[in-house]
DNA sequence: ATCAGATGTAGACAGTGTCTACATCTGCTG
DNA sequence: CAGCAGATGTAGACACTGTCTACATCTGAT
């Protein structure tokens, strides 16, 4: 006597199984109906648009990402190599997802406006801005602004996973070469420095 | 008597007035049409299909992106000031088309097997490698892969670029946080520092 | 002048997101 | 139990899309 799942969960499952199988340009709202083994129409009774399932899908993803970061940066006590894993698991989802990772962060797809999309990214960035402070109570970059930080670790790894994803770094490098960069991008972001270079000006 | 623009340079400055006012989500092969004042099927007669257009627009793009970093390193001397330079310079170009650059990161709207698209990028790549190479030479990390180094720095570039037009960045910080982000980013990357972080554990 | 190629037009086709009118099913309340 | 209300689903329509095809025009070389 399993509980039956409620439609808008399978239709989320569905989109996650269309996107997985046929990429974002497949990704149609007819496409998940018929997945979901529903006629055409009937996801607008849970959705108002397609942007706004997209939209659901994607906080489900911010909810994964957070997950799979949380597993990566377990057990982790130094603060830097905390971050450094949380790399890892970042990382991990994107290629565990691509589709759903590219819904994420395509404006023109997902309704960025829906409220539970944006609390999950928000939820997403301050558990990174947390492994942040952390970090810069551990001495790290002490007087930089903390979501500032947070914000170019978060680019270094989604540029990272982005440019990844659309291949235009397998061209120019081997296939296995993405634990590679993910390690040297850690280095250059966590590395025990002089924290600011200061001004060793070459003249001339 | 001006020599009349050819059918395919009118075209493509079509796609890049209509992705600069519409975005995305509005460039369609019939607005292009319309914009370029041809009927809905002509562009077909210069272009095989909509993705090959957009690549066109995309391997401009990147012919545009790579003058805009010419520009930005030209006058620096220090290797790694160089490095920071090229950061402003093709966030500059991101900020200043923010429309051709989503279309030249979506393989979903770009042919990405088009052969001017993936020259113009790996020319774009091979410019960032160069001053990879120089600042190597000059003792910056001289034993990492060049490739891989290059790669991590476009990615650092491409993240901040991607986030913060995606406006996910703007709703944590300030408007124009961009340009602290880009600086704190290459205080990351092109820290005189000591290399490696050199296992410093912290047994419990 | 005539012909070939480049360029453009207009209509068709299947596929899309969304809307609307209509059906069914489920649970509650009289 | 009867009846009703809301949730859920269906089927058809509409405008729009990318692409194809048949047809027109215009230009330049032979």
């Amino acid at each position: 006597m399993a509980t039956t799942t409620p439609p808008r969960e399978r239709l989320l499952e569905a989109a996650r199984r269309v996107v997985a199988r046929d990429g974002v340009g497949g990704l149609t709202l007819r496409a998940i109906a018929r997945q979901a083994g529903v006629s055409h129409g009937a996801p607008l009774r849970h959705f108002p648009t397609l942007a706004s399932l997209l939209a659901a899908v994607s906080a489900w993803g911010f909810e994964q990402l957070r997950a799979s970061v949380a597993e990566a940066i377990d057990g982790e006590d130094d603060p830097r190599r905390r971050i450094a894993a949380a790399g890892h698991g970042y990382v991990r989802f994107a290629l565990a997802q691509p589709g759903v990772y590219a819904v994420m962060f395509r404006p023109d797809l997902s309704d960025t406006t829906d409220p539970a999309y944006q609390a999950a990214g928000l939820a997403s960035f301050e558990q990174l801005a947390g492994l942040v402070a952390d970090a810069q109570a551990d001495g790290w970059h002490p007087d930089a602004p903390r979501d500032q930080v947070a914000a170019v670790l978060w680019a270094n790894v989604h540029g990272l996973a982005d440019l990844w994803l659309h291949g235009a770094l397998q061209s120019v490098l081997t296939p296995d070469a993405l634990e590679s960069l993910l390690d040297l991008s850690t280095t250059f972001s966590t590395a025990t420095s002089t924290t600011s270079p200061r001004g060793r000006r070459v003249e001339s």
